[in-house]
RNA sequence: GGAGGGGUACUCAAGCGGUCAACGAGGGCAGACUGUAAAUCUGCUGGCUAUGCCUACGUAGGUUCGAAUCCUACCCCCUCCA
């Protein structure tokens, strides 16, 4: 194993916070492999890039020589999160479960080696815990350290409602790290307090605390909220390259530093050089470009992502019309088909009214040319190369 | 159990009998400028067989020439008291 400053100096890049450090140094001292849990959520196995800071920082325990165990939350998903935006999740199924676990296994080990990772699952413990055991779990943890926590203190503050069952949440998921032994737990800043509530458990129950590794939430393509599907603001690590490719060159130049520190591999040393490039008057545009061939070549290969920027420059650099687009083929009719219904049914608008905005606004191109007369007829027997704002293309056929 | 407040488009939020397909803001989309950046400026932001028609302001009815606006019932959310 690694001298344990060597391990910190790796621990620490990225991280938030380690509760507490001079523990961490102790364990590592102690020259055996740690046990490192990280909780994950079993509805949502459509992992971004925003889920992979974590996951990134397991692989680096990994490497270390650590044992890092995937814990899916097949259990705690139940009682649902007590951010309590959905009211309430539907029960999974366990045939659900399993599928989204294979789901999370396909995805994972682009990142982490299959080898060194142990999956496993609250229900495994849980399933069985009683009532009883319920109850003396509760008793362990305190109405007031509950309300330490800053989002329960300002909802109940606020004059808000608080949900029971939310008090049950972090206890559950601190149960985890008892059942689990875990060494060290890892978690968004978000996930602070339920961290800490498991280290207060394990004393509780007679183990050492677990020490608590907090990562940053990544910010999304606006560059202001955290990453997350339901803002459509991530890069999706199952994107085809080309999309993938294309959001991350669509980011802030600030963001991509961001990118850069969270999301790389490249060593520090390697990214203060590229820091100085721009510095130096480097078009920041052609780092992002590195760092867009990185991410793209660790999802789908080192090929996927040389192709990925070949096409990109072709088509905004060069300003071609991409090689590859989708095909649609639609129904004319007496003989033509009006441009807006030809559009609509090519799917690259919504509707009739928005084909007809997009015209007015001049962001609808038939063969490179830009379409004026929203009562253009497409006769039947022709294909057309058409084309909707600037990324959304078709080779639409009219029969 | 009692008292009160509220449910309006993607979100927040006006409107409280006709001029409301619904002010405003945010978001989103598009155009200009660019590096498919950011910032900025401009426009658009229910549907259709389209100068008209249809569907929409929690749900179902009712009053009225006419309702998001008034009435009745129901559903849901929130607060306070017990």
């Amino acid at each position: 194993m690694d001298p344990v400053a060597d391990q910190m100096a790796e621990i620490r890049r990225g991280a938030e916070e380690i509760l507490v450090e001079a523990e961490l140094v102790e364990r590592l001292g102690q020259g055996r492999p740690l046990r490192i849990k990280a909780g994950f959520d079993p509805t949502a196995p459509d992992l971004h890039l925003g889920h992979t800071v974590l996951i990134n920082k397991m692989r680096r325990f990994q490497e270390l020589g650590h044992e890092v165990i995937f814990l899916i939350g097949d259990f705690t998903g139940l009682i649902g999160d007590p951010s309590g935006r959905n009211a309430t999740r539907p029960a999974l199924t366990e045939a659900q479960v399993a599928e989204n676990a294979a789901t999370y296994r396909q995805q994972i080990f682009k990142i982490l080696d299959p080898e060194r990772t142990r999956i496993e699952f609250n229900s495994a413990w849980m399933g069985e815990f009683s009532a009883s055991d319920l109850i003396r779990l509760a008793s362990r943890h305190t109405v007031a350290r509950m309300l330490e926590r800053d989002d329960f203190r300002k909802r109940l503050d606020a004059g808000q409602s608080i949900s029971i069952h939310e008090f049950l949440y972090p206890l559950v998921q601190g149960y985890d790290s008892v059942a689990l032994e875990a060494d060290v737990e890892l978690g968004g800043t978000d996930q602070k307090f339920n961290l800490l509530v498991g280290r207060q458990l394990q004393q509780a129950y007679g183990q050492p605390p677990q020490v608590v590794v907090t990562m940053p939430l990544l910010e999304g393509l606006d560059g202001v909220n955290k990453m997350s599907k339901s803002l459509n603001n991530y890069v999706g690590i199952t994107d085809v390259p080309d999309d993938m490719f294309g959001k991350l060159m669509s980011i802030s130049d600030e963001l991509m530093w961001r990118y850069f520190e969270l999301l790389s591999f490249q060593t520090t040393a390697e990214i203060a050089a590229l820091r100085k490039q721009a510095a130096d008057g480097a078009n920041p545009r052609d780092i992002k470009f590195g760092l867009a061939g990185e991410l793209v070549g660790r999802f789908h290969g080192a090929a996927a992502a040389t192709a990925a920027q070949a096409a990109f420059i072709a088509r905004f650099k060069n300003n071609e019309i991409p090689d590859e687009m989708p095909e649609v083929t639609v129904q004319g009719q007496d003989g033509g088909l009006g441009i807006a219904n030809l559009l609509r049914e090519a799917q690259l608008v919504a509707s009739n009214g928005e084909a007809f905005r997009m015209i007015k606004q001049g962001a609808v191109r038939l063969d490179g040319e830009r379409v004026e007369d929203r009562g253009l007829e497409i006769p039947v027997g022709s294909v057309h190369v058409c084309q909707v704002g600037k990324r959304k293309f078709a080779r639409v056929r009219v029969v």
